[in-house]
RNA sequence: GGAGGGGUACUCAAGCGGUCAACGAGGGCAGACUGUAAAUCUGCUGGCCCUGCCUUCGCAGGUUCGAAUCCUGCCCCCUCCA
């Protein structure tokens, strides 16, 4: 194991906050493996970049040779996590749980080490809580306490619902804490209520409280909420790595710094930097976020994918080119009719949900066959057998009649 | 249990008998420009057999030539009192 200064220094970088760090200190210097919590709830059938800022560290911890357990909160996915959210969230059925509970626990070793993790599913212990159980828990907070959570707060003032369920998923989670005997528990700042009630209900069953780490959270591609799927603003750590990409390009460039700082790998001096030689103009934007939609493209796909996916952007973007990574589509066509623009890309191609979208591109010009717009409702695409067929700048496809 | 307020398109939020497919903002999409799918500017943003037609304003009925707007019942949410 390294030294302590040197843990503690990979260990701090990039944390919100460390509740409490002289605790830290001296767990770390029983030279005794911590057990380090971090959970996530399999609501959402991926995981994004937003959740792999936790998963980061956690690996690092793993590196550093302590025990880390990933929760999956397949039991207060049910509940719904009120951390942060102006709405209570919908409840999941059981069936989508368990799909997306497999997934996670496949995607999760996109950045842990696989023989170094242990992954614990809460309904485990928690499906075995009677009313009882359940009523102590809830004993051990008040009303107030959980009113004076900033959430929760500000629904209750602007008369929004609160359902009394809610209120026990932090008990639950804190409750998981107990359970795994966490020496450290992690999780963005949107988590620190929760994480602290893992540490008092720890002390009320006699065991040494947690020690709390907050990562910041990640904005979406908007830049302004968090990144979610429900706010549409993510990138899937699935994602096709071109989207990947194109989507890591489309973020401005003030917030393409937050993304250095909670995604990259490169070292805070590096950094700091590349910032300097941006404010001054010695270097364009650009290059750098094409730098970092590499580095991160790369870590989940391979290097060779991440320079062809750099290669089509500048070749589509920059010199408006075509590039060769076309999705095809065949499409059966009668020989008699012809085949009308908008039938091509609402009913054959599926492109398109609607007519009416179909017809507002096209007359924004937006539509092109072989980088030709259309202008005409009525164009008929019959006369070639294979041709590109361009939705916008983004959406690129070959056609071929069949 | 009593009194009052409210449910409008992806979201927030106007409208309170006709000119409402519904102001405005955000988001999304598209175009221009560019150093990039940054920034900025402009347009579009329910559906369709598209100069017109059809369906939408919590749900179900009713009044009216005509309703998101009025009435009745139901469902849901909030506040105050108990």
């Amino acid at each position: 194991m390294k030294k302590i200064t040197e843990q503690l220094k990979i260990i701090k970088k990039g944390t919100s906050e460390i509740i409490n760090q002289k605790d830290l200190e001296s767990r770390l210097k029983s030279s005794k493996k911590l057990i380090i919590k971090a959970g996530l709830d399999p609501t959402m059938p991926d995981m994004h970049l937003g959740h792999t800022v936790v998963l980061n560290k956690l690996r690092q911890f793993q590196d550093l040779g302590h025990e880390v357990v990933f929760l999956i909160g397949d039991y207060t996915a049910c509940i719904g996590d009120p951390s942060g959210r102006d709405v209570t969230r919908p409840s999941v059925d059981i069936k989508t749980i368990k799909k997306n509970t497999k997934i996670y626990k496949k995607e999760i070793f996109k950045i842990l080490n696989k023989d170094k993790t242990r992954v614990e599913l809460n309904s485990k212990w928690l499906n075995k809580l009677s009313a009882n159980d359940l009523i102590n828990l809830a004993s051990s907070q008040t009303v107030a306490r959980m009113l004076e959570r900033d959430d929760f707060e500000k629904r209750y003032k602007s008369n929004q619902p609160i359902s009394i369920h809610e209120f026990l998923y932090p008990l639950l989670q804190a409750y998981d804490s107990v359970e795994l005997k966490s020496d450290v528990e992690l999780g963005g700042t949107d988590q620190k209520f929760n994480l602290l009630l893992g540490r008092k209900l720890q002390e009320s069953n006699k065991q040494k409280p947690q020690i709390c780490i907050t990562m910041p959270i990640l904005e979406g591609l908007d830049g302004v909420r968090k990144m979610s799927k429900s706010y549409n603003n993510y990138i899937s750590i699935s994602e096709e790595p071109a989207d990947m990409f194109g989507k890591l390009m489309s973020i401005s460039d003030e917030l393409m710094w937050k993304y250095f700082d909670l995604l990259s790998f490169k070292s805070e001096t590096d950094i700091s930097k590349l910032k300097d030689l941006c404010a001054s103009d010695k270097l364009n934007p650009r290059d750098v976020k094409i730098d970092l939609s590499l580095e991160i493209v790369e870590r989940f796909h391979t290097k060779k994918i991440a320079i062809k996916c750099k290669e089509n952007f500048l070749k589509r973007f920059q010199k408006k080119e075509l590039t060769d990574d076309l999705k095809e589509i065949s499409v059966k066509v009668g020989k008699k009719s012809g085949l009308n623009i908008i039938s091509l890309l609402v009913d054959k191609s599926k492109i398109l949900s609607s007519t009416s979208e179909a017809r507002r591109l096209i007359n924004q010009n937006a539509i092109k066959i072989n980088q030709n717009p259309i202008s005409s409702l009525e164009y008929d695409c019959s006369n070639y057998k294979q041709f590109i067929l361009s939705v916008g700048k983004k959406r690129v496809f070959k056609i071929t009649l069949k």
